[in-house]
DNA sequence: AGACTATGGACCC
DNA sequence: TGGGTCCCCTAGTC
């Protein structure tokens, strides 16, 4: 406490306060306690990034006239005065100068936004219209009848089983589930790195460094030997990879003369097979698709310009039932439906025009009769079926999955296990406020209907977690966030387990805090840590320090 | 603890 | 159509 004689020692302080901002501090207690803590004391802190002082030196010595103080807060976003952005604690508060973080429109912030109370935003379902366009035989023929009508009870993964942490060097870009063995999560990084982990026994995992030499985009398992996968780099190959021995060789090189410089470099983002055709689908940076055949390591015919010349595709999916028909999607904004016994350029059945990027497209998993389009602009978008109007989408929901250059790209997938169809998992970008801690949870959003089903966090991941993949057979959600893997499995079920609801998180890497050593080698299993749920804390982070401490969700 | 940075897309002209 | 500049709720390292 600052002894009573220093405030008369000093003349009385005014401060100055906008009404701008004073109408914006309602959740901004701290904020404004500090600032009359500095009332008392006569003192400025470097916190008031501008001051107006009635530097009257004659009037100061005398101790008579007050000082004014104008505490005028600069935005860091806009720097205008008047208002701050930023974390106040664990909420993040907008610039009100700019549109909605959420839904980017102007005239309101995130705070206030409809669509961070409701996630529903649907439009009117597209009116089915005749055409006589092949798929429409399709569909009524083949994939109609196995439509399901019964919406199920959802089993969420809600709850953190098992994690490697520092497991990649580099953050997490794709994640795939074993086609057969159940423990088994394949992952690819930044790198170009291969994670194989058997979550199972936990321990057991592998990376594998020299098959590719950046970004590892896409994985896709051989159809007819699960021991071998295909993956998609950005330095330009396909590679054929043995998941026992890691040994590769190289299906297809893009970039056979070596860098040339970013104009000619090519990358491959999307990829999937045609399993009836034998053949393995890629597309590059430029906006071309090619295609090698699996028996002869062949391609087939040229590249075939499916998206904007200079335009990178970022996806690429075969419909589940008939696997001739094609999606892709990429940065000129356009999603698009292919039938690859015609395909050329400009040969698309449907263009599904989007405001921004299109970071990712897929068919729903067992009718192949609904898309799920993720999309830069904040918006999942749902055709209700290929077959009807595809002049706009049938259901938009506004949820938070933002372009950051420094994050995989966010990608909502459904859940391959729902017989409806509907349920799909997408991580979220803007942080919530769980019991003071800010945390980036993971979505179930029924696209049915557009409601947010489920919301899951563990006080472990503090990160964002744009990589998530349900499993094909079990109630189990693999998160890729940051540099680190999480295995999720229903609370109930977790229980269920003989080893109780202990989880495991192995710590995987260099630079552990305890070891401080650096450049080691992270898939070195000698450097592995377990810690247990009950016992240790992974690392006290101050979020976890702040979770600790209260044990009441205050959030919305 | 704070400075630094890798790095992709939008938007401007 | 292309180069320059800005974005600024990242994560990890030095």
């Amino acid at each position: 406490m600052a002894p009573l004689t220093r405030r008369t020692a000093f003349p009385k302080v005014l401060i100055e306060r906008d009404s701008d901002s004073e109408q914006s501090s309602s959740e901004e207690e701290e904020g404004e306690e500090e600032v009359l803590e500095e009332e008392d004391d006569g003192v400025t802190t470097a916190n008031e990034k501008t001051e107006n002082l009635e530097e009257d030196s004659d009037i100061k010595r005398k101790g008579k006239a007050p000082i004014t103080i104008s505490l005028k807060k600069v935005c860091k976003v806009c720097k205008k005065q008047g208002h701050e952005a930023g974390f106040k604690g664990a909420t993040y508060i907008d610039c009100p100068r700019k549109p909605c973080f959420l839904c980017k429109k102007p005239g309101h912030t995130t705070l206030t936004c409809p669509h961070r109370v409701s996630t529903e935003h649907g439009v009117v379902p597209a009116p089915r219209k005749k055409t006589f366009k092949p798929l429409e035989y399709v569909f009524e023929r083949q994939l109609r009848p196995s439509l399901p009508s019964i919406k199920p009870k959802y089993v969420i993964p809600d709850q953190v089983n098992c994690a490697v942490v520092r497991y990649h060097s580099r953050r997490v870009t794709c994640l795939e589930f074993h086609p057969t063995k159940n423990n088994i999560l394949l992952s690819g990084d930044k790198k170009g790195q291969l994670g194989v982990w058997d979550f199972g026994k936990v321990y057991e995992k592998m990376v594998y460094g020299n098959i590719h030499s950046c970004i590892l985009n896409n994985m896709r398992f051989n159809p007819t030997n699960d021991c071998m996968i295909y993956s998609a780099s950005s330095d330009g190959t396909i590679s054929y990879t043995d998941l026992e021995t890691g040994l590769s060789s190289s299906l297809m090189n893009l970039n056979p003369d070596g860098w040339q410089g970013p104009n000619t470099w090519k990358m491959i983002y999307g990829m999937d097979i045609n399993s009836e055709k034998g053949v393995v689908l890629v597309a590059d940076n430029f906006g071309f698709l090619y295609m090698v055949d699996i028996r002869t390591n062949h391609r087939n015919g040229n590249a075939i310009l499916i998206h904007k010349k200079g335009t990178k595709v970022v996806g690429i999916h075969c419909n589940p039932i008939q696997p001739d028909i094609l999606l892709t999607c990429g940065n000129d904004h356009f999603a698009r439906i292919w039938d690859l016994r015609y395909i050329e350029a400009e040969t698309s059945i449907y263009d599904l025009k989007h405001k921004r990027v299109v970071n990712s497209a897929f068919f729903s998993p067992l009718s192949g009769t609904k898309i799920l389009t993720t999309s830069q602009d904040n918006r999942l978008r749902i055709w209700d079926s290929i077959f009807g109007n595809m002049d706009s989408p049938s259901r938009e929901i506004v949820h938070s999955h933002d372009f950051n250059r420094h994050l995989t790209p966010f990608k909502a997938e459904w859940d391959p296990k729902d017989p409806s169809e509907s349920l799909a998992v997408v991580g979220r970008y803007i942080s919530e406020n769980y019991n003071g801690a800010a945390l980036h949870p993971i979505d179930f959003i029924d696209t049915s209907t557009g409601q947010l089903v489920a919301e899951v966090i563990d006080p472990n991941i503090t990160t964002i977690s744009p990589v998530n993949k349900l499993h094909p057979r079990e109630d189990i959600l693999a998160t890729g966030s940051s540099r680190s893997l999480f295995i999720w499995k229903p609370k109930e079920k977790s229980e269920l387990v003989e080893e109780k609801d202990e989880r495991k998180i192995v710590v995987g890497g260099r630079a552990e805090k305890k070891r401080g050593k650096r450049n080691g080698d992270i898939s070195d299993e000698s450097d592995d840590e377990v810690f247990s749920s009950k016992s240790k804390k992974l690392k006290s982070t101050k979020t976890q320090r702040k979770l600790s401490h209260r044990s009441t969700k205050d959030k919305r």
